[in-house]
DNA sequence: GCTCTATATGTCGCTCGGCGATATATATGT
DNA sequence: ACATATATATCGCCGAGCGACATATAGAGC
């Protein structure tokens, strides 16, 4: 009902499914490599992630298939998901900025009167 | 000991701080201010987030005055701290750029084959 | 004097998300 | 037979976020 903010992991799964459907453990690696390796998904953060994007309307369920005999369950984005992305892509980009202002700021002046 | 990946909450504790010391109350609305109005930090979560970031050594105490009667205890980023929050932006700037541009791609090719 | 609001610190307990451990199943390699 | 990799899903622990509460001062309004 309420979408709550989302958190660093849940963006990065959103992130991943932009431009294409991807199954749970395809989804595990394209958030590593998204983020260089630093966010490694565990399985539960995965399903238990997966199950709430799905309550929020952000992604709902693309497609199974069997691919070497092992089973896939391929999830994607809803456009209500694409549209928080993109919005908090935008915020995102937005503080990000700001910070390097902020930064280069004091690193002048560390003192309201330096 | 083992310094915990940063939340958005205790990052923007850290932007908060980068100019100048800051107490608890001012620190609140710093944050509210530095992130739109959108994080507004909870009592628990300041003092907690403090003291965690106080025990890894990005933040230290700098000096305790009384102002119009009222007692105010102000911290500072420590030089570790300045460092982390540095990285942590930068990776926060690339990761912004990098899913923009994830974005304007998929627009145009929704799909592998579009 | 009493109450409410704002400022200021800090604690307590609840809830929820992240995550490893575990279970299940198939394919491959040694 | 055993280990590794792929693939899904559940369970329970832990920790972060956060509201509620406690405490204290200052000022406004009645």
């Amino acid at each position: 009902m309420k979408p709550s903010p989302l958190r660093e992991q849940s963006y990065l799964i959103l992130l991943a499914l932009a431009p294409e459907p991807l199954y749970g453990y395809g989804l595990i690696a394209a958030v590593r490599e998204l983020s260089d390796g630093r966010v490694k998904l565990g399985a539960g953060t995965l399903y238990g992630a997966l199950d709430r994007l799905g309550a929020d309307g952000l992604v709902t369920l693309d497609h199974e298939e069997v691919v070497d005999g092992r089973f896939r369950r391929y999830y994607k984005l809803t456009d209500q998901g694409h549209r928080v992305l993109t919005a908090e892509t935008e915020r995102l980009a937005e503080l990000a900025a700001r910070a390097r202002r902020r930064l280069a700021a004091s690193r002048v002046a560390p003192r309201p009167a330096g």
